[in-house]
DNA sequence: GACCACGGCCAC
DNA sequence: AAACGTGGCCGTGGTC
């Protein structure tokens, strides 16, 4: 604990400051236009739907889609919440077939969400200097991890159309490139050294694609043979893993049916005997000490890991399976962080660090530096923690937050 | 104007 | 009934 504090806490405190005063520019010319577009494409879907409806109402309200949806249009409730039916994505998305309203109402909320949380807020956060500066709170994610507010710089859109173009709109200072290195699939690279697991620790050693692997195994099958569905499934449980997935949260995303699904995990579990063993004795630590802990000791309390309430003790175990390999990866980050700060000082380049996104660093750089710096990323975040599968981290050069072109890690 | 609970949803 | 972990922010609806 006192390391903790001395070796990987402390020394982070001045890092992260100086990421915090320099900020990121945001361009927010494009961010004005994107606001334009999507005001007259919101506005569209709103006629449209009180025109279906036949009269106006506020879609950004839970409680009056409710009254339409189940009581006007009759369309079938699905999940119960505190305040009556809920109206979330996945519930509209099984009613999509039912009425046109439902695929504007999505639309609806997917372009308002982008609009409000991002592009009408960050140019109101834009300091004077063109960038925005985030704070990164050190103390209050219960795993270990950073968490970034006054904006959020953690939740950047990425998957969306409109999203990406969000993102885009995060841009180096003049001269500059961006340049973002992650680690590759660290929380399974976790997950390899604290269980052992032979199969998982060969396929990272040898650079197989993880989850082609995973499906293999659970299939009974060649590598070849997997088909994309087959890998899809085993992505999902690969990750879910890490979660505590069940059997009914994987059929959800899969669409597998259930009893598909709990076989799928009770293969995936009798291939990979290891991780299974792994997870249940983190649960007898849990139980027996009260707490689990990172590879580096950050320790996480688990009071409800005893509760009698069975709801209430299987969340405790999820967070206790979870924290360890959350955690570990956190704490190989932090370790990255600081390593690829004394290195930069060290190497006397002018890349500074701008943000950290749980297993990414995004930096600032001239373009003549991106070649060594990729290198120093490598060097410094690859070399974090020793672990039984070597550390992979894929490093991208761009001109923006969203178009970055990956380097090899041999080439130039 | 500040704060809250809630539903909902963005990221890793 | 819930069902997959960690965060932060938005708008609604409401209180003080």
């Amino acid at each position: 604990m006192r390391r903790l504090h001395d070796e990987m806490e402390l020394p982070l405190v001045p890092i992260l400051a100086d990421m915090e005063v320099l900020g990121i520019a945001v361009d927010d010319g494009s961010l004005g236009a994107m606001s334009r577009e999507l005001h007259l494409r919101i506005q569209a879907l709103e006629a449209e739907m009180y025109e279906l409806s036949g009269h106006t109402f506020n879609v950004g309200s839970p409680q009056q889609l409710q009254r339409l949806l189940y009581d006007d249009l009759g369309l079938a409730a699905g999940r119960r919440i505190k305040t009556g039916r809920s109206t979330d994505a996945d519930t509209l998305e099984a009613l999509r077939e039912e009425h046109p309203i439902v695929d504007l109402i999505l639309e609806w909320r997917q372009l308002t969400k982008l609009k409000g949380t991002y592009v009408d807020a960050l140019p109101l956060l834009r300091e004077r200097d063109g960038r925005v500066h985030t704070t990164f709170n050190q103390t209050v994610a219960t795993t270990g991890r950073l968490s970034s507010a006054d904006p959020n710089l953690q939740n950047v859109p990425l998957r969306s159309e409109w999203g990406q173009r969000v993102r885009s709109a995060f841009v180096p200072d003049r001269g500059q490139v961006l340049v973002s290195a992650d680690y590759s699939q660290i929380e399974l690279r976790v997950v390899a050294h604290v269980s052992g697991e032979p199969e998982l620790i060969d396929a990272f050693r040898s650079g197989q694609d993880i989850h082609r692997r995973t499906a293999a195994a659970v299939g009974g099958v060649a590598p070849e043979e997997v088909t994309a569905e087959m890998r899809r499934s085993a992505k999902v449980v690969n990750f879910g893993v890490m979660y505590g997935l069940s059997d009914f949260g994987l059929a959800r995303d899969t669409g597998m049916s259930r009893e598909e699904a709990g076989a799928f995990i009770a293969a995936y579990f009798q291939s990979f005997g290891a991780i299974a063993a792994y997870l249940e004795g983190i649960r007898n630590f849990a139980r027996e000490w009260g707490y689990v802990e990172t590879v580096f000791g950050r320790r996480r309390y688990i009071p409800d890991i005893r509760a009698a309430n069975r709801q209430l003790r299987q969340a405790a175990e999820r967070m206790a399976v979870n924290m360890p390999m959350q955690g570990t990866a956190a704490d190989i980050m932090k370790l990255g962080m600081i390593r690829t700060d004394q290195a930069l000082r060290e190497s006397g380049m002018a890349a500074r660090l701008l943000l950290q996104v749980h297993d990414e660093l995004v930096l600032e750089a001239p373009r003549e530096e991106v070649e060594p710096l990729a290198a120093l990323l490598r060097e410094a975040m690859g070399g974090a923690a020793e672990l039984v599968v070597p550390l992979d981290v894929d490093v991208k050069v761009g001109d923006n937050w969203r178009d970055m072109t990956p380097l090899s890690p041999s080439a130039g």
